[in-house]
DNA sequence: GTTTGTGAAGGATTTCACAGCA
DNA sequence: TGCTGTGAAATCCTTCACAAAC
């Protein structure tokens, strides 16, 4: 067993692009959405028209998890949402923490659409003593020097920065080294994060200054 | 002047990549943080690790504009920022609406980071009576059905929707029917919008979910 | 010596187009 | 007939690598 054989990667298939990882949430709502409007099939082609992509595109996208359709007929909505659903791990709950009580913190755990998706948002921190202690849409917010204790302890594998940007890379640095591996970002700024560490930014005034140009 | 010469096509030149467009706001980001800390000079190097990218493909992007760094020596940051601002539209101020004065909107018309950026959120609507008429954060609410002259009279050019999803499209028509090409959208739907129409969604939901795949 | 700007090469993603199945 | 699943082709995007400029 010295060397290495053609099949020493079975089991370790080609990676899926991440452009592919990136837009099975977006079929899930569509299926979820299409699914609450009485149908029970639905086609490449009614799924690209909802989307405004092609045909192709879903089936190839598909085609890189299993073979979810059927010939002459489509794809079972429900079923096929399932199975988008455990392959991204969304049939199950995930416990998060938000890192910075001020105002965008605040709006953040009050937000009502992550606990129906099973994004729980179970614990809150801020580096400020006059905010730490207080209780905030139910949660007692903790010391920022509790974040890897409280990481550990309660299970919690999502992160959530809202904390001023000049905190913001201090902040998300004490993440990892606690051990998050999964990173929502709302500070504005292009965070350094070891491989292996997935962060998303949500600014949207780079959303904004991304479509101005088209309208100069 | 018959037939069509190589040279048909000058100052039709081949359009930029969408994903272009999209980073360049990350560059002027970065070198406006780079500025303010005492830098004058960057080289697509430096530029590459804060943002984590190849040094080949940000003197790539900006190869589509022009030739703005010198050899051996790198970018000027404030030269290089401002013609990227200019490039973008960036180099002016924008007015934009917000459709949907419930939780989400009231928290977008109170946020800060835009008007320091040059969006200035100068219109709110909703369609509900109750609402119309308040005064939220320094704007008087108007009714939906006043949409299409208050965009032509103060010359808004953007549209922010954060109505709840079962009017979001609807409010979605109104604005492109009222003449609007830049929408940011933060109802969770993927809509429908005509070509010639660039839509930004802000979904956390979607972020979250695209993370998930790789710690499940 | 250093770093840009850019053709050419390489790699990734999308679309085509059709065999195969219901 | 209608629509999927998928190799092959086409397109798009990134990286390489080096001449030219400072």
């Amino acid at each position: 067993m010295a060397t290495s054989t053609p099949n020493d990667n079975l089991g370790s298939e080609s990676p899926v692009p991440e452009v592919v990882i990136q837009r099975l949430p977006l079929y899930v709502r569509v299926l979820s959405q299409f699914s609450s409007s009485g149908n029970d099939l639905i086609s490449s082609e009614q799924l690209g028209a909802h989307l405004q992509m092609t045909p192709a595109q879903i089936r190839k996208d598909l085609s890189y998890f299993g073979r979810f359709g059927k010939q002459g007929r489509g794809y079972d909505v429900a079923m096929l949402e399932g199975e988008l659903r455990s392959i991204m791990g969304l049939n199950r709950t995930w416990n998060a923490a938000v890192i910075g009580m001020g105002r965008l913190g605040r709006a953040v755990v009050a937000y009502p659409g992550f606990a129906p998706e099973g994004f729980n948002i179970i614990a809150a921190f801020d580096a400020s003593a006059e905010i730490v202690g207080q209780t905030i849409s139910g949660l007692a917010v903790q010391s920022i020097s509790q974040l890897t204790d409280t990481v550990k302890n309660l299970d919690i594998k999502i992160g959530i920065v809202t904390v001023p940007i000049d905190h913001a890379q201090k902040v998300i640095d004490a993440l990892v080294k606690a051990g998050i591996k999964s990173i929502l970002n709302y500070a504005p700024l292009s965070p350094q994060v070891p491989e292996g560490v997935t962060i998303r930014g949500i600014d949207p005034v780079l959303s904004l200054q991304s479509m101005t140009y088209y309208i100069r």
